[in-house]
DNA sequence: AGCATAAGTTTCCTAAAGGAAACTTTATCC
DNA sequence: GGATAAAGTTTCCTTTAGGAAACTTATGCT
């Protein structure tokens, strides 16, 4: 493989950049809305038939002399097919700070109990959106746990090796092999067991 | 493996719980409020002071009598110590009911292009936090690519299969075999290539 | 209970947002 | 280049948001 890079420019491991929750902060609505009309090709008329704000008004928000009403702001999101919370939210730091964390197989932080052995992957960064694992399944049935496993935030899993039964709350087992997967709500009671002879693997992300 | 299903009690297969995009919708951000208020324990008087917003105004709002201007908005978030996404994003289904999407090996909705072949994975659920992908890198070199991927969020990826090279923007490029992982923030450049003979396979998440 | 006091609502005024149309700027065609 | 049309801005007027104070409703307290 053809290795293209000279290394020496480049930023040690981990740059853990994080955003401070600062003062007022002004805020460019303005600006930003006009990147996204732009963005649509949308002139002003177009964007005022699509969202039923007067030209002129869109005009004034986009140079930042009146404050839109919540309203406004509504008509705005769904006339732009574009969500409010995505219109509104802090300036989101453009200067795409990268962070990037290799673990290498076997080489997570490992987490055994008696039913499962949880491997945390990407230990170095922290303030993620997602936790990823690789676990072991040593549970074989039900009852090896006291009772469901029942947390915030959603779940996806895809099982690496062997097989496995996937129990949940609403709905009857289901039995799971290499390379199926399954994506649920994980404040539904759910619980897993090894079905094949040897423990099962399994890759699962969280997030909330 | 056994088909899966003596569906008496059980609800059928997914739930598809859906918001759809929804006309114009009212978004009770009165309430909302006045349960954040609540919530922190304040009065009216209170809050009044910490946002800067008179008595009156923050009655009327929460009683959906006016609709507060982004200035005003700015304010409450601000004083009250509470994101505006947060604050402002819809309605957010507190019933988390239990939904679930399981995808058999091979079954997921592929998108084909040169350089990778996408499998994406739990098409059934929508409104998920995560995207879950099974992707085929046929990729060789970086010139494959126009030029680096970049878009939003946060991004999960695992070797299963093969060997591949990660190319990113701020970092030499790393070679992953099978079971190494990589965690990164998908709005610095980045790019997959094959190095195996075959094509590699591997499993992404993204969340935003 | 009945008086206090604090929390919340309504009124009334003024300051600012939203819309229609006049005006200015920018692009396009001859 | 000048005429024409389209995109964008500003003006002027109407509607509505925001604040101060009056009013109403809940919560003590002896």
């Amino acid at each position: 493989m053809d290795d293209d890079s000279p290394q020496d420019i480049y930023p040690s491991m981990t740059i853990t950049s994080e955003q401070s929750s600062e003062k007022i902060e002004p805020l460019k609505l303005g600006k930003r809305l006009k990147e996204i009309r732009k963005s649509f090709g949308l002139t002003l008329e177009e964007a005022s038939q699509k969202t039923g704000l007067a030209r002129s008004t869109l005009s004034k928000i986009e140079n930042e002399q009146i404050s839109p009403t919540f309203q406004a702001m509504q008509k705005l999101a769904n006339g732009l097919q574009v969500d409010i919370p995505q219109l509104f939210a802090p300036p989101k730091q453009v200067t795409a700070t990268g962070r990037r964390d290799i673990t290498r197989s076997e080489e997570g932080k490992t987490h055994p109990t008696s039913t499962y052995e949880h491997e945390l992957l990407a230990t170095q960064l922290t303030n993620k959106k997602m936790m990823p694992f690789k676990s072991t399944i040593r549970a074989r049935s039900f009852d090896d746990y006291g009772d469901w496993i029942r947390h915030d935030g959603e779940e996806f899993l895809l099982v690496l090796k062997g097989e496995i039964n996937f129990f949940s709350e609403f709905y009857e087992p289901v039995n799971l092999s290499e390379g199926d997967s399954v994506y649920y709500d994980a404040n539904m009671g759910h619980m897993l067991a090894s079905v094949s002879e040897e423990d099962a693997l399994i890759l699962w992300v969280t997030a909330s």
